[in-house]
DNA sequence: CGTGAAGTTGAGTATGCTCAACGGTGGTGG
DNA sequence: CCACCACCGTTGAGCATACTCAACTTCACG
């Protein structure tokens, strides 16, 4: 069961955000955990080991949760909101490399550091797990060793399917495909997949997409007018998913 | 050591390129083997074990290795030559995920099948080794897992990096870092990282970054005018390397 | 030296960007 | 409770970067 970001973002516990990792719910540790995906695998024994090293916190949306480049001391699962990571250059052009929710772990490091940041698209919530706790588990569960690279291999296919997005898609393509992968996670968590609920900013999706945030809205509306979809901003309804796929993966005529 | 590709490409062997997979040349077995990254932290005992199940082979410029969504056998680690994955669209529009070098790892799998093709960009030798008896090898010595991990998630890293150049950089700063990722292959490989023998065609150039041949060549020529690099087509000189880095960074003022 | 592939250069164009104004919405405070 | 304000999203006009189509040059190989 997973909260909507709307609902979480009205939870009464507002009137606490002052600090800079805020209560929004408290929910059963456990059970948080238990949904979070290193641990699909994990034998009931080991799982008590690794909630024993797990922490949770929430965020408020724009909160930043790690920097590029700062020392990789936990590794992140995602169990409410939306997260996003994100690299910048000076000039402040940004690109967003990906989105995670809940059951998404955020923060794999390569050589001790953070290779992107990675802030709150909405408030959510998190577990972080510290580091040298966790390799010196894996070493002696080589299950969660496994788990985990499995995880980071996921990753890199979904990365390489970004590329081809970037590199190589019209503005069409590129928010089809987009639509799309918002559907396919509305399925994953049970939901309707063709009533989306649009939990990040234009300019959020514009910097995944390698698009302005103009051109986003543009592309947007060009397939409202087409009748491809409805609705406005945040709630759009998929009409045609099928020709929705096509203009995704480049397979249509016009 | 490790021939240059148009070296590899003149060997006497040229004569049996008639079967598919090619003996180019044959190099020790062993040591082809050690410098290959996977081995690294293995102790000597192991290393044993990781040889039998290897087994190497050559290909010519342009033969694919493997295709994408084919069932996901063997995990590939190139010896010699250079070696480039990609997915296509159906119209035929390519985006290169990434180029392999010697001490490089192609055909990590997610979910059993390869995620892009791989080709030779360069008459080529590879050790592939069978991911059945790879992982129960990784079983028994865990370090194995380990550093597949590591491996994956310096892909992972990079894969980021290079959405950053697909999503937002220019064409000028698409072509300069580029110049300067084959000025670091070099410098690994123990070369002078300001001579440049670029393996690869433009078109695969093109395609990594998300451009066309001509939009690839045209920068290679501003950036000649520039004074910043000179040669020719697949023989470059770095002139000004630092400039060249500021560009690949959106880190200059013009 | 001939041939075909690879690379370069040119002219015109289109896709997506910039700059700008306007519209909607939700949170805050009077 | 309502009005204001700030933020987010939309729409428009003009423009620039990179693309398309095409011709030409260079290079590797036979």
């Amino acid at each position: 069961m997973v909260l909507t970001v709307s609902t979480v973002a009205r939870l009464p516990a507002a009137h606490q955000r002052r600090t800079h990792e805020v209560r929004l719910q408290a929910p059963c540790r456990a059970c948080s955990i238990r949904h979070a995906a290193i641990e699909a695998d994990v034998a009931a024994e080991d799982f008590r080991h690794l909630v024993a090293i797990a922490s949770d916190f929430g965020v408020q949306k724009g909160q930043t949760i790690f920097g590029e480049g700062e020392s990789g001391d936990y590794i992140y699962s995602v169990t409410q909101g939306t997260v996003m990571s994100y690299k910048l250059m000076q000039d402040g052009r940004r690109q967003v490399t990906g989105f995670y929710f809940p059951g998404d772990f955020v923060g794999l490091v390569d050589d001790g550091t953070y290779a992107h940041s990675a802030e709150a698209a909405t408030d959510a919530r998190l577990f972080r797990y510290r580091l040298p706790e966790l390799n010196a588990l894996m070493l002696r569960h080589p299950i969660m060793e496994h788990r985990l690279a499995e995880i980071a291999r996921h990753e890199l296919v979904e990365a390489e399917e970004h590329a081809l997005l970037l590199g190589r898609k019209t503005a069409k393509e590129k928010v089809a495909t987009f639509l799309l992968r918002i559907a396919r996670q509305a399925t994953d968590r049970g939901e309707r997949p063709d009533l989306l609920t649009i939990t990040v900013s234009r300019a959020a999706i514009a910097d995944y997409l390698g698009l302005t945030i103009e051109t986003t809205s543009r592309t947007l509306a060009g397939l409202t007018k087409s009748g491809l979809i409805s609705g406005k901003a945040r709630k759009i309804k998929i009409l045609d998913e099928e020709k929705l796929r096509e203009i995704a993966e480049g397979d249509y005529v016009a």
